[in-house]
DNA sequence: CTACCGATTGACT
DNA sequence: GTCAATCGGTAGA
């Protein structure tokens, strides 16, 4: 089955929108050792300068000017010696993104299962550092297009979009500051999230 | 140049 | 549930 592969207008939108519309989509890694992915489960929402959590809502630097450039790239940044992958939202110049949280392993499991030194598969790609470890993502495709559909895209999943997803909204983990927005979603009851899957308190 | 911090994880109580 | 590891990015001298 070919999977379509997501394009630069799906990712031209509020980071908030494209975060919720990610859920069930498929997240693809294709090096010679082989192809590997899976259904994105969970993702987060950082909304440019108005977001104090946003690497960006302090101008541009080195770091995060993936972030300002155009929508449908890869922002990945190092914390705590790990690699977290985004997807970039908005026009160009507006530095918004979309943090990959989590994916469900469907493709190449042997392969991530190799990357990351276990064979438990609810621990191949669950947390954003996991996720890169078993995908083989670093700083090298900081700025990669997605929309290129190959080594590493996001492409749609049929079988996903048939049925309603029951989709989960609470706080962002690991933020300190902006507690009060709502801006991580993942699917409910999905063994493959990562963190807390308390929603927030309204 | 040095000092501090962190969108995490894995080990441990 | 708690907590330390560990180092690139950033700000500041």
């Amino acid at each position: 089955m070919q999977l379509r592969v997501l394009a630069r207008e799906f990712y031209l939108r509020d980071p908030v929108m494209v975060a919720r519309e990610l859920l069930g989509r498929r997240l693809l890694r294709e090096t010679s050792a082989g192809l590997c992915g899976g259904t994105i489960v969970e993702a987060e929402a950082y909304l440019s300068a108005r977001d104090p959590a946003c690497h960006a809502s302090r101008g541009m630097t080195r770091r995060n000017a993936a972030m300002f450039g155009p929508p449908g790239h890869a922002y990945v940044y190092m914390i705590h010696h790990r690699w977290c992958l985004n997807a970039v939202t908005q026009p160009e110049g507006v530095p918004s993104a979309v943090l990959i949280r989590a994916i469900e392993p469907i493709e190449g499991i042997d392969l991530m299962q190799q990357r990351r030194g276990t064979d438990i598969i609810r621990d191949l790609a669950r947390g954003p550092a996991r996720l890169c470890e078993a995908l083989a993502v670093d700083r090298t495709y900081n700025g990669w297009d997605l929309t290129a559909g190959r080594e590493l895209w996001i492409a749609d999943d049929p079988e996903c979009n048939e049925r309603p997803l029951r989709i989960v909204r609470s706080a962002r983990i690991g933020v300190t500051s902006a507690h009060r927005r709502l801006l991580r979603f993942y699917l409910a009851d999905n063994r493959f999230v990562s963190g807390s899957t308390r929603r927030a308190a309204t």
